[in-house]
DNA sequence: AAGTGCGATCGACGTATTTTCGGATAATTG
DNA sequence: CAATTATCCGAAAATACGTCGATCGCACTT
């Protein structure tokens, strides 16, 4: 938990906002994927067997029943019922429902960032890693709907995210477009011109808003090939963006 | 997880699946706009003015308590006290906590498109049309941040807005976006190699990623340039698409 | 101006669900 | 094998949702 920029400063300085200036070094890349690997991996601190089986009956049986229900429907006695265990015992790990509904998600967050680091080990440029990272995204989702579900539909865009530990692993998200999207512009793939904000906002939002459409009405059928579509489009657009006005083809990095 | 999509023998004609085959002619859009106008309207039927009276104090009270404390942690208690009428006298107007919840965000959905009827009355153009539709629409949520939170923030992504009479405001939302695309594609501004869904998708979603943002973080923060600018930048390169191959520069549209 | 009927309001009550508490049971330690 | 700690559970308290019957007051009649 290296310069944690969040809990802090109220909010206003976390995560997404990450001064423009900030420098992209080659290790820079090791070391966020490292960070971000590490975050969710909240380790169950109990000090028996039993117990951490207990808890990961616990996360099963939440994510089965609030993804199944939505997290207001959800009865606790439910999902303690679901774990094989007494309602009053869920109790010893979570302090409450809401609790246990923001802690769900972290489980395949943490797999979903390691399996795109391990499959992004033999990627060097900032548009194959922004293709891959954000069709995995996708891609993922589709994997793991019930979770998808609970994090895209209920739990990602919830005021209450802001005070909860989750908080720092989907800021990690986007973290990792806005160094990409630095990488290409000191490659020169793209233009400088843009705000790397302002560009991740794009790429983010727009796969995002395929996900989601994906998981209400199950469109387009293929959410994937959607998801890889989609990005690939964008990133050519990026490619293409201020090359229109007779501009040189070539942008050697910047700064 | 079919359990939301039983609902779909409406569900998955509704909005945003529109067949691409869909043809766009001059007229419709007028009679889009007075669909999409008069659907969120609806009125209190209420006979007494006191009555109505009521209705207003409480969806004011609502959603004054829903943005502020969340919908899962607001007290219908407390919407009462704050709208100055005992509990029980809620339940007279809502059926529960879920539905008056679904019901708010219909009071401004409501004049955010009848504002954009108004301002689109003298534009004809794809681009300017989608323009103003984008941009007003990041306007108008910080102009109405309660709103805007409530809605963006809680309802719009939720599971069970599948449910609601909302369901079909946020489907409208969508229903212009893409309406509008085909017509730029008739018109020539860009061009028809490209699904008008997934173009769609990617205007709201970014629109829409950047209002989240601005709603969480308050960055960018000027949410109106930001909205602006996001939008005017996806146009221009959507103008350009496909352009890049040696195609020719003029394709003058059809105004 | 009093009477009447219905719409609107309220307080008290019933129910569902979350959360707490004290003690029982199982594992671990020395 | 006792002592200690970790884990688990049943019962009950606490909280919030939602219902019901009685009361109030507005508008319209006579």
């Amino acid at each position: 938990m290296p310069t944690q920029l969040g809990q802090t400063q109220l909010g206003q300085t976390v995560a997404p906002v990450i001064p423009d200036t900030e420098r992209t070094d080659l290790s820079d890349w090791d070391r966020l994927l490292d960070t971000i690997v590490h975050r969710p991996r909240r380790v169950s601190e109990r000090k028996q067997d039993r117990s951490k089986r207990t808890h990961q009956q616990i996360l099963n049986a939440a994510l089965r029943v609030f993804s199944r229900d939505g997290i207001s429907r959800s009865r606790i006695a439910d999902i303690a019922a679901e774990a094989g265990i007494s309602t009053s015992n869920l109790y010893e790990y979570y302090k409450s429902k809401e609790d246990l509904a923001y802690d769900v998600p972290n489980m395949h967050l943490g797999s979903f960032f390691e399996e795109f680091r391990l499959a992004v080990a033999d990627k060097t440029g900032a548009r194959e890693r922004l293709l891959l990272y954000l069709s995995m995204s996708a891609d993922y989702a589709r994997e793991h709907a019930e979770w998808a579900r609970l994090l895209y539909l209920e739990i990602w865009p919830s005021v209450f995210v802001s005070e909860s530990e989750l908080r720092h692993s989907m800021d990690d998200f986007t973290r990792v477009v806005m160094f990409l999207v630095r990488q290409g512009v000191e490659e020169g793939v793209w233009s400088a011109g843009q705000s790397a904000y302002e560009t991740a906002a794009m790429l983010v939002g727009s796969v995002n808003q395929v996900i989601i459409t994906w998981l209400l009405y199950r469109r387009p059928r293929n959410l994937t090939k959607a998801g890889t579509e989609m990005t690939e489009r964008l990133l050519t657009m990026l490619e293409n963006e201020g090359r229109d006005k007779a501009a040189p083809r070539k942008r050697k990095a910047a700064r």
